[in-house]
This record gives C-alpha cells, sequence and structure tokens, in this order.
DNA sequence: ATACTAACCGACCGTTCGGTCAGTTTTATC
DNA sequence: GATAAAACTGACCGAACGGTCGGTTAGTAT
C-alpha cells in the first residue's frame, strides 16, 4: 500500500505555500471575505496546520503584508537613480515602477486595498510607510529638478510627484475598467501609457508658440 | 400622551434608514464584512424586516448601488457646459467633480469600490457605466478642444482625460494617507488642489519655451 | 366592526466562520 | 533504534452568518 499520488509535484503545505495562497486571496477579495479553510485548501494543507505556523488569521494576514512591503521596498530600492536629466530620471522612475506594479500585482492590490481602505487598522500604518516612501523620493526628485531649473519653481512639488503616483496607480487600478471603454487604446502597452503621461506632464496639454502646426 | 421626539429623531424603519444604512456599512467595509444585523441595528429596525423589502443580501447591495449610480449621474448632468474656452471648461468641469465626489463620499466610495475589485461581478457592469459616462464626457471635451486648436493635437485625448479621473479619484481614495505625509500641503483644501493639477496638466512641468529652449 | 394588506418582529434553521484539541506522521539528533 | 521536536491532521466547539417562519402590529378602505 504505497501507493503514491504521482501527479502534480506541486510542493504542499510549507509556510511558503500558505504565505502565497493567502496573499492571493487576499489581494482578490480583501480580508473578510477570504475564509482560513479557503487558504488550507488553496495551500494544499489543512487548517489547523496553518494556525501552527501562524497564530490567527490577522497574523497571517500581517505577515502577507510584511512580505509584501518588503518585496515592494526592495523593488524601489532596485530603481536607483539613473543618469540623465531629471526629466529622464523622473520618466524612467515612474516608468519602473509602473512596471513593478505589473509585475507584482498581488502585492501591490494588497498594499493599495490596505492603504485606500478607510476602514480597520489592520496594517494601515505599514502600507503608508510604503507608499510614504515612494511618494518621498518622487518629491525629492522634482524638488532637485526645480533648484536646477529643470523644472518650474512655481509649482507644488508634492502635487506634482502626485500625480505621477496617481497615474500610475490608478492605471493599474483600473486597468479592467479602461480596457472596456471604446475611446482607450493606451491600457494594452504600459510603455505606451507611461512616456504619454510624462509628455502631458513635462509639456502640458496647451500648444506651444513654434508647436500650432499644419494638418 | 406619548409625543414625537421633534429634535432630530433620525426617522426608524422603513425603505429610505434600511438603504441609508447600508450604503454607509458597505462603503466603509465592502460586502462581506457587512451583516444584515449589522445593517438592522443601525438602521433601528429587524432584520426580517430588511427581507421583507428587499429579497436578499445581494439584491440590498444592487439597490445601494443602483441609487449611489442615480445620485452620481444627476450630479455629473448638473455640471453642465459652462461658457469659455475649453481649459476654463475642463477645469470648471473637473472641480465640480471633485465637488461632487468630496460631497457624497459613501456613494463615491462605493461605486469605486465595485469598479476597482477585480474580483465579483455583483454590481461591476454598472459601476463601469459610471466611470465611463464621466469618461466620455471628458475625452469629448478634450477633442473638442483640440479641434479648435486650443489643446495640442499630438496628444491622446483619452489619456489626457484618464489624468483628469486619475487626479480627482486618487486624491478622493489617497486623502487620508496624504494627509499624513510631511510633504504633501495640498490635501487640506480642494480647490487649491484642483487649479493645481489644471495647472501643471495644461502648462506642463517644464519652464516655458521662451525662458528656457530645448537644446 | 370587518377584512385585507404592508410593515414589522422574536425565535429559529442550516451552514460556515475563526479557532482548538488530541493525536499522528515526518524529520532531525544522538 | 531511541527520542524529541516540528509538521501536520480529522474532529470538534461556540459564535455569527444569511435566511426563514409564524405571528403581531398599524393603516385603510368598506
Amino acid at each position: 500500500m504505497h501507493s503514491e499520488l504521482s501527479s502534480t509535484k506541486k510542493f504542499s503545505g510549507g509556510e511558503k505555500a500558505i504565505l502565497e495562497a493567502a496573499e492571493t486571496l487576499f489581494a482578490e477579495k480583501g480580508f473578510d471575505a477570504v475564509s482560513m479553510s479557503a487558504i488550507s485548501q488553496l495551500a494544499n494543507t489543512s487548517k489547523p496546520n496553518i494556525y501552527h505556523h501562524f497564530g490567527s488569521k490577522n497574523e497571517l494576514y500581517l505577515a502577507v503584508m510584511k512580505q509584501a512591503v518588503r518585496r515592494s521596498s526592495e523593488l524601489l530600492d532596485a530603481l536607483e537613480d539613473t543618469p540623465g536629466t531629471f526629466s529622464q530620471r523622473l520618466s524612467d522612475f515612474s516608468a519602473g515602477q509602473l512596471n513593478n506594479i505589473l509585475a507584482h500585482k498581488r502585492s501591490t492590490q494588497l498594499i493599495l486595498r490596505e492603504a485606500l481602505s478607510g476602514g480597520s487598522q489592520r496594517g494601515q500604518t505599514i502600507a503608508k510607510h510604503v507608499v510614504g516612501e515612494l511618494f518621498a523620493r518622487l518629491v525629492a526628485m522634482v524638488t532637485n529638478g526645480q533648484h536646477k531649473g529643470e523644472f518650474r519653481g512655481d509649482v507644488d512639488p508634492a502635487l506634482a510627484a502626485f500625480m505621477v503616483v496617481a497615474a500610475n496607480m490608478f492605471f493599474f487600478q483600473a486597468a479592467p475598467v479602461m480596457q472596456h471603454l471604446p475611446e482607450v487604446n493606451f491600457a494594452s502597452e504600459a510603455s505606451n501609457f507611461s512616456s504619454g503621461v510624462m509628455d502631458i506632464l513635462f509639456n502640458g496639454l496647451q500648444p506651444t508658440n513654434q508647436d500650432t502646426e499644419e494638418h
């Protein structure tokens, strides 16, 4: 009776599998809509085993959050200052951050969900720290650009940074909606979106003097 | 001589009270985290009475959604085209929409929560319709501005509209987070925020071309 | 009064929730 | 092999969930 299931080699159980399953489900449906049984099933283990590794549902959620935050911070660190003009650096940073977001949708959705849900304080402070970190880097970048005369000095650097964050975050959030709007054709390609946003942010919507052209 | 309370007596029971309580709780915590008992308590009635007026939790949720959507559409309709340049009209429209958002936070949060949650299809199509309506108006406004030569013709009008929506929506969502960031001081006043955003969108971040030219 | 109906409620049902317990299997150490 | 810690599990608990039932009020028209 040594009958061994020779099917999926997917490692069952283990903290890794539990964390992964929990992250998926929490990001998808939120804290309250996910049951421990569902997590145990997806992680291919038993419910008490989750309680063996993590003391409670809240602790498991915090562990998932911490992991997501750590990943996000690492990705941000990898986006170290590139050479070039500040426009270039800001553009590169924004595009890289959008790439990070799209490459780790679950973590992003989890952090965003927590940071933006006005309700509980489960991991809100943790999530806010991440958003704050990203925001501070962008503000510094704009401020430096202003000091070098590359950006207008009469705009609030925090407001400029906000618009970069808002564009990226809302792009991520609203992608499923935008894709079905008939007017939208930038939703499919992130790089096009990124360069388009930066063009508007840098040059504005109004025509330049020499730019009024023919047709 | 049982006299009625003539002071601020929140009328108990009734569909109105149920809908109001449900909207508050659903917007605050989301569908799954709200129990029918909690709604009945906040509405000052009994749980079976909710099932008398609305057949199920899902139907109640849809009724709340429909009400929120109707309110949102009415508010959008009230923002009729103002005279003036397209910059002015776009600016006014955006500022008015942000005012609407902030004046009806519960409805907005409810719709946004539904539109942006990748998960269920409970009221997603309904919410998408609202976002699409708002979006279409903005796109038309930008396109008209382009045809009149007031806006650059080489930008995607949908992208410009997207940035207006993103700024407003993300401002609403992230206000609790932004208020605690040290660099931010635009979060307290919506009108300042709105004019600042429009300034960046119209004129861009870079200094004017007469001032500094690209090399 | 009678009759009918919408509004409303206490008590309850089956199910599922987060969490626990007692016990078994795996794994590492000697 | 002995042993002990760690990993893991089926069965179970009280509480809360969405939802239902039988019955009671309040209004209204005849």
